[in-house]
DNA sequence: TAATATAAGACCGTATTAGTCGTATTTATG
DNA sequence: CATAAATACGACTAATACGGTCTTATATTA
């Protein structure tokens, strides 16, 4: 109920571990996982998407790894929730891309005043940086 | 994803609708249900949690129903999700009872900094009340 | 060429959630 | 007093989401 998934605490962990270093220090996925006790394979995917959206930076090979490829104060919890999830963090179906979709849109009658809501936690989704989570 | 959920909803849309009426009006499950075309069983369940815990009355037999017992703006969002959901809305199992269970507490990293964000959201949860989303 | 890393996607088991059903109880009314 | 209409409550089922695993491919370095 209203929680982050895993995924996107693994994600968050990692993010951290990345930022509490060098900036441009290479991480490999195993080391992280093995360091915070989390599913390898769970975090690694993770880790891809994040690569994928230009968070961090990847390199394969024997000495690849991960790197942070921005500062943390520009990276938004919402937007890291976005990646990973592959869907922006919404309070209500219908606030989600296809929320028209939803069965009772029409006869909904708390979408709009739940819409201050979604407003607030955007901004507090927003307001909150990697910066802050170091 | 941080929705609430489908039982959240109908709660809420309940609760409005009784208060958009008189004080102390009485309306069935089966009307409400019908009129937000929402399932009867449903929404007749959570009516009951909302009664028990105080926050509506209910008269049984014939000419029965519910009512709102409180005034809309002592309502708080955060105290009709925790009715409902019977626990606490948190953003991550370690905020909610017995969050000393989770499997990685001693090697999270993130949870003091989540702190904060779970803080706001638990403000912006009880400065939303049943008179806003009138 | 071997070792080590990411990349990507399929797969599975389980937990949660949404929804249904059945039955008991209460109460007003003809 | 019988019946209808309402809540009360718990068991059950179905659908979905989530966490986690497995497999195979590709890249890079030594």
């Amino acid at each position: 109920m209203l929680q982050l998934s895993k995924k996107v605490e693994y994600g968050l962990i990692a993010l951290r571990h990345m930022a509490m270093n060098q900036r441009g220090q290479v991480f490999t996925a195993k080391e992280i996982a093995a360091k915070y006790d989390v599913p390898y394979e769970l975090l690694a995917k993770v880790l891809q998407k994040l690569s994928k959206a230009g968070v961090i930076t990847s390199t394969q090979g024997i000495h690849g790894g991960y790197a942070l490829a921005r500062k943390p104060n520009e990276l938004q919890v919402s937007h890291i929730i976005s990646i990973i999830e592959e869907e922006k963090p919404t309070i209500a179906e219908c606030y989600a891309e296809g929320g028209e979709d939803c069965q009772i849109f029409n006869v909904c009658t708390i979408r709009k005043p739940l819409g201050k809501m979604q407003q607030n936690l955007n901004l507090l989704l927003e307001n909150t940086t990697l910066e802050q989570i170091v």
